[in-house]
DNA sequence: CTTACTCGTTTCATTATTCGAACCGGCATT
DNA sequence: AATGCCGGTTCGAATAATGAAACGAGTAAG
């Protein structure tokens, strides 16, 4: 693994973790000495993409990032486009409806409306959702050209909960069965007790760049309630795509000349 | 340099530059050799900070900072603290007014309004404004110790038009100026034909973070509304501090327990 | 059709950078 | 006073980064 990847990978815990870590907590979780951390930490922190407290001298995500994500969504405006949607899914159904875009092997939530239920899904900030244990995932699988699918299922499928799909040919078929009915569905395969439908959000050439999904606790969840909301999510997905990527209202976002 | 630092200096490059960019032109901006470039851009491409278009083979940034800048903001609302009191000041003047804040030697904006004349100042997106050549920044310096002052001093001071300050002891003398006036003043010595105010937004213990401003094209300023609207920025920066770090209405941001 | 250019990509011997065990001083607890 | 944990530092050994050169594909020019 290449030096730069080690000091993105310190960012990661930094966002993963929900409080500012200190050095050694730092170097425990990373794996690496805690020499080698600091090392990597100051150079971050010298960009701004990591923070020192001066006092507790504890670590934190930096100013640095803040600029660039403001850049990206200025270039490729994903929340603007998606939150509207996103709103009007979460109104119409009642739960919680998120969007996530694929970066990194994984699904990261871009926008997220909660349910206004007292018994609602709730998704944690910074939480990153495998493409093989939720429907968003699956969703995103589904879409997928079958190299890439080929490529996730060689990796090691880690089980999150006792419904988790941990073995390559049962994923396929799950996929598989997704391509034929349009949304992908879920049931407590990541979180007890949090069932999900999903749908794709693809690019003009077809290619998925994200998912939208309905989450709620699988108490509220029944066969009738997947399929309405299944199309319902499967049809805003096909909106967004088509707003994003022109195929209605021109605007080609990608590539700006 | 540290590997690390080169290959964030690669993400500046794409922030800075309005479109994608091919391996050989960042290659030739950055300096370093075409082989090193692509074997750094391909990792932060493996971490999701970089993106490439498969068709043209153009780099541009990553959806990784979108999820990153989402989960500072999270933290450290910066801009939803700030919006608000921008959006009044710019309101209040009829000018473009920007809270920036301090990041890896530089202020980026966070929050923008451009005012709603014809004849407006506006930001170039993913501009830095350095410390010495900006009203932003002499708040800033003039809100830091001395220590931060001397260090900044030593830089060689970049010369961005004829009115820029590029002699140490002069940087010196305004940011004297300027702790006694309270807010800054800077005429075209970052961009010909603006002019700017600005007031810096400080921590609970006293140490500048960023910074407000208002900026107007020249022809605008006078000596009166450079005393009116320097008051309005200073105050409104006054408050956001009070109310960002806790003078005012608690809840200590920061260091979240 | 050939030539000459540019671009992205790969290779590999050289070299500079990174690594990490051991260590230091400060602080809190025992 | 002793112990343990913390952030931070040192320096020889080990490793990963480097960049000149070459390659193949594509393209424009001759």
């Amino acid at each position: 693994m290449g030096t730069v990847s080690k000091a993105l990978g310190l960012i990661d815990l930094l966002q993963a973790s929900s409080q500012p870590l200190g050095l050694t907590g730092i170097a425990r979780r990373a794996g690496f000495d805690k020499a080698t951390t600091r090392r990597l930490l100051l150079e971050l922190v010298a960009n701004g993409y990591v923070e020192q407290d001066p006092e507790t001298r504890d670590y934190s995500l930096g100013p640095a990032l803040q600029a660039l994500g403001r850049a990206r969504e200025q270039r490729f405006p994903l929340y603007r486009a998606l939150e509207p949607s996103i709103r009007a899914l979460a109104e119409r159904t009642g739960e919680t409806v998120h969007a996530a875009e694929y970066c990194a092997g994984n699904l990261s939530p871009i926008v997220v409306i909660e349910s206004a239920k007292a018994n609602r899904v709730i998704l944690e900030s910074g939480l990153k959702l495998p493409l093989h244990a939720t429907a968003s995932g699956i969703a995103f699988l589904a879409a997928s050209p079958d190299a890439f699918i080929d490529q996730v299922c060689r990796r090691v499928l880690a089980r999150y909960t006792g419904a988790t799909t941990t073995d390559a040919e049962a994923l396929r078929r799950i996929v598989a069965e997704t391509r034929q009915r349009g949304f992908s569905l879920s049931d407590q395969s990541f979180e007890a007790e949090v069932s999900s439908v999903a749908a794709a959000i693809r690019s003009a050439s077809g290619k998925p760049v994200g998912t939208i999904a309905v989450a709620m606790p699988t108490s509220r969840m029944t066969p009738e309630i997947a399929f309405e909301f299944g199309a319902l999510v499967k049809a805003q997905a096909e909106e967004v795509s088509a707003r994003l990527f022109g195929k209605a209202n021109g605007e080609p976002l990608r590539k700006a000349s």
